[in-house]
DNA sequence: TCTGGTCAAGGTGGT
DNA sequence: ACCACCTTGACCAGA
């Protein structure tokens, strides 16, 4: 079990998610960019070593506008040594990594033109994990996709989709239960069709299931991972009291937290704490797991 | 230097 | 047919 979080660090003092806006595009200032988000995502791998935090999803903003049309500039090229020691010190930690495309990247559309963005998209975001030189354990995490009137063909069309993408973005895809449409029991479907791991969202499960408790859940989603895959992944969060169902919690609530890592014994999946203050529950959350034999441990230099 | 309106992109659901 | 919302940090024009 490895614990972490995603995309920005609240103490490092820097963004690796800087961007600027498609009318002000240039190669200039896309490599002054992504220099500092590059710089910056150095800074926080030596922030999650340090503090024992060994997952963490990169941010998609890393190359801003790297899938868009407008940007014709090589800079798989230019900055690929620098890509290369990012993960050489990931490797080096044992970190487990991953990414997770935004929601306008959608494999199901029956729009050809909503597709062709999408496998561009996902394209970008299998490189940036290539260049990086990881193994097929670090993912790239999608939704489903939209529904289209028809539940069951848009099921359908996303495995047809599936066989037509490129073979680097089939080997790291991963798919996660989202919260309105496309629940667990979906995904394990679809992962009959496609091979693709599935990554448990326990907030977006208790919004959207078919009466599976946690555990049983997990259970299933666990089955759909292999030593290839790498260990199971979960996106951990927990429901802001009081608000909408669905939305995340500010903070965590170790009670919670805790009740659900008694519920996922004996599996042994990395932990994604989606909470607002990132590190700062991820760290809490470390601090509750104590003595736990599952925890990875950091290495040392 | 501060701030609030705005930002590449798609889909859903209410009107 | 149209529009707000999703979800969110960061940009950036204007004060």
């Amino acid at each position: 079990m490895r614990i972490g979080y995603p995309c920005l660090n609240t103490s490092v003092g820097c963004s690796p998610a800087r961007t600027f806006r498609l009318a002000s595009y240039s190669d200039v200032r896309l490599v002054e960019t992504v220099e500092r988000n590059l710089a910056c995502t150095d800074a926080i791998l030596h922030y999650n070593v340090a503090h024992g935090l060994l997952a963490f999803r990169l941010t998609s903003d890393l190359v801003p506008f790297a899938s868009h049309p407008v940007c014709a500039y090589a800079w798989q090229e230019r900055f690929r040594p620098a890509f290369q020691a990012l993960g050489a010190f990931a490797r080096q930690h044992r970190m487990r990594v991953s990414m997770h495309p935004g929601q306008y990247t959608l494999i199901n559309s029956p729009r050809e033109e909503v597709f062709a963005a999408s496998v561009r998209d996902l394209v970008y975001h299998a490189e940036v994990l290539d260049l990086m030189g990881l193994d097929a354990t670090a993912r790239v995490q999608i939704h489903v996709g939209g529904v289209y009137g028809d539940r069951r063909r848009s099921l359908d069309r996303f495995v047809a989709r599936y066989r037509d993408l490129p073979a680097a973005v089939r080997r790291r895809l991963a798919i996660e239960n989202d919260d309105r449409q496309y629940g667990l029991a979906d995904c394990v479907r679809l992962h009959e069709d496609t091979g693709t791991p599935v990554i448990f969202d326990t907030l977006h499960h208790e919004a959207n299931n078919a009466g599976e408790s946690v555990g049983d859940a997990l259970a299933l989603a666990v089955r759909t991972w292999d030593t290839v895959a790498g260990p199971p992944m979960v996106d951990y969060a927990s429901q802001a009291v009081g608000e909408r169902v669905g939305k995340h919690a500010a903070h965590i609530d170790l009670a919670d937290f805790r009740r659900f890592l008694v519920a996922s014994r004996p599996h042994d999946p990395d932990l994604m704490l989606e909470i607002k203050d990132k590190e700062q529950s991820a760290l809490l959350a470390l601090q509750a797991a104590g003595e736990d034999p599952r925890l990875v441990r950091a290495v040392s230099d």
